[in-house]
Parts: structure tokens; C-alpha cells; sequence
DNA sequence: CTATATGGTCTTATATCGAAACCAAAAGTG
DNA sequence: CACTTTTGGTTTCGATATAAGACCATATAG
């Protein structure tokens, strides 16, 4: 239920998950990611009720993250495509797909591998580095406020008045 | 309506979206990532309905993200803090976090900055890289199924039959 | 020109969410 | 120690989104 919207919210986590966070979007975009581009592609990779994938396709598109193209193929039907803010969420899907292979795989391996294609080797993971390319650790990841942020937000040290 | 699960596909992304892909959970996970660690916390940072917030923790107990521990501070109740599991999500956090910071932005700015402990300095952009550390392109990642996938998956190049 | 596939829309049933009331236990107060 | 407030929920209820399937117009295939 999207009653509750995170639009007004400041935080850009929320800020995202208002255009990617409901259940099916990011399957959508995962699949267009993969080459499908029709409605049919989308329906049957997924196995979602056809009035759904209207409606998240419509969100997709009203939030800028897929377009309607007249067909590649000189066909008379549309297609579906990312478009360029869609298309930056590839680092999401593949820290998702990275996360899940690790501790939530299918008995029978992942279906997808996320590779480079110049070696057609594994991507490895997806992580937090320094401006030198240098790896960090999580503890040395910090989230700051932002001094100009609006409202409050309690944690733990400064709740107390 | 969560009705469909997706715990039976075989991707890893869909997969992962089991646990993490409503609504709330990965604003929890957030929460918790900047020290939220009691109902109270969680419920006023962000406004969710408590018998909402008492589903989603459970379910993310129930998928091993979080965990009920006894308070630090000696006093009766318990926390709920993240497990090994929950804080390799940061990657998906923090991926989420960029795009919105770049796409969607508070008219404000962002509520939080993600740092460097070290430098103080907001962390690069998480991007896909070989082994080296270079850059990618996104040109130069792809999804190869995996050989020993089990069920069909059309896409456009192979769907003809 | 007929049959089928595609890309939807509409209706109905049900599951989930949000809000508010309610409650027991813990913590804070005098 | 008695009294009040806070915390951490659960229950009930109404609103809404989803799933499933019927239905339909257009496009493509034969």
C-alpha cells in the first residue's frame, strides 16, 4: 500500500525507494537491464499480473526511469526502455544481486551472473572505496547529518531532553 | 500484496527483494545503520505505524538482517541491531543513497551525507570495477545466465519459437 | 480474410497497510 | 511505595493495492 508516501521525506534513501521501492520495480528494471523491452518480455520473465505491470511500468515512466520508444524493429508496437537515470541504477541492482548470491542463492546457484564483458569473468563485489580506489571497511563509513537538513531525526545519542 | 513471493525464482535479485523489497525494510535497515536501535527510534525517525514497524522488524528478524539483544545500557528492554547478514547491505544502502542524492535530491539537499570517517569527505560514487580497481563502463558489464539455470527466461534475442 | 498474439482495461476477491484504541510492563517521580 | 508516563507492542477497523481472470481492440501471422 503506497498511502504513505516518502516523497516529503528528505533522506534520499527515501527519496529513491518512492520510484524503485515497491515490489516489482526493480525486477522491472533488472529485466530491462537484461534486453527485454515488450510488455510481453516483462509479463512472462516475472510471471506479474498484467494490470500490475501496467501500473508499475506507468510509475517507472512517470518517475523518468523507463521511456516508451516506437520498436527497434520497425514493428508497429512500443517498447519499454531505461533511460539514462534508470540505466544508474545498475550499482543498486548489482549490489542486490551481489548481496542475495551470497546469503540468499537458489540451491542450484543464481540464475544470472553479473560479468565483465572484456574478460567474462565475475564482477567483483560492489563496495565502499576511497577516492584512490582503495577499499574500505564499514566502520570507516560515516553518516553525517546534513547541518541544513530540516526536521529532527532521533538517534540514540542525542534524543535525551 | 505480497500474495506472490519470490522466493522461488531462481535470481538472486529477486531474492533478495524477498527480504528486503517492501515497503519500510530498507529504511529500517537505514535506520539502523545510523544507530537506531529501539521501537521508539525506528518509529519516530520514520513516522511508520507501529503494528507496520512490528511486522517489518519481525520479518527481518525471521530473515536473519536483524536481531533482538538485550540493551547495552543495562536497562530491561531489548534493541534491535543489525546481524553480519544486515550490514553487508550497506553496498545496496549506499548505491540507493547516490542515485537519490543525483536523481531525486530534497529541493535541501540530502538529509544525510555518507562519509569517510577518515577525511571527513562524502564517499566517491559506488561503481562497478575489476579486479584492479578501474572504472567500468557500464557498456562493459553483462548478465550471462547461468548454465545450470533451471527454467526458461525469454529475452528478445531467443524468444522466437 | 481468418486466427492468434499482443497490449492493455475492468471487475472482483483478498491481503496488507495506516490509524487509532487498548494494554501490560517498565521507568520515572514525589 | 503509590502514581504517572513511556515503551513496546496487539487488536480492530477501514482504505487501498495487488492478483487473477474476463474481456477487448489492434496488430501480426498464416
Amino acid at each position: 500500500m503506497k498511502t504513505k508516501s516518502f516523497s516529503d521525506m528528505q533522506c534520499s534513501i527515501a527519496r529513491a525507494l518512492e520510484h524503485v521501492g515497491s515490489w516489482w520495480s526493480l525486477l522491472i528494471i533488472r529485466d530491462a537491464m537484461m534486453g527485454a523491452r515488450r510488455f510481453k518480455h516483462f509479463q512472462s520473465n516475472l510471471g506479474i499480473a498484467k494490470n500490475t505491470l501496467t501500473n508499475r511500468l506507468t510509475d517507472l515512466i512517470d518517475g523518468g526511469i523507463m521511456e516508451k520508444v516506437p520498436a527497434s524493429d520497425g514493428y508497429a508496437h512500443e517498447e519499454y526502455v531505461l533511460t539514462e537515470r534508470g540505466r544508474d541504477l545498475a550499482p543498486v541492482i548489482i549490489a542486490l544481486a551481489q548481496w542475495g548470491d551470497r546469503w540468499v542463492a537458489h540451491a542450484n546457484g543464481p540464475s544470472t551472473v553479473i560479468t565483465d564483458k572484456a574478460t567474462g569473468e565475475r564482477l567483483p563485489r560492489l563496495w565502499p572505496r576511497r577516492e584512490t580506489g582503495e577499499v574500505m571497511s564499514l566502520k570507516d563509513v560515516g553518516m553525517r547529518r546534513n547541518p541544513n537538513a530540516s526536521a529532527k531525526q532521533s538517534r540514540p545519542e542525542q534524543e535525551e531532553t
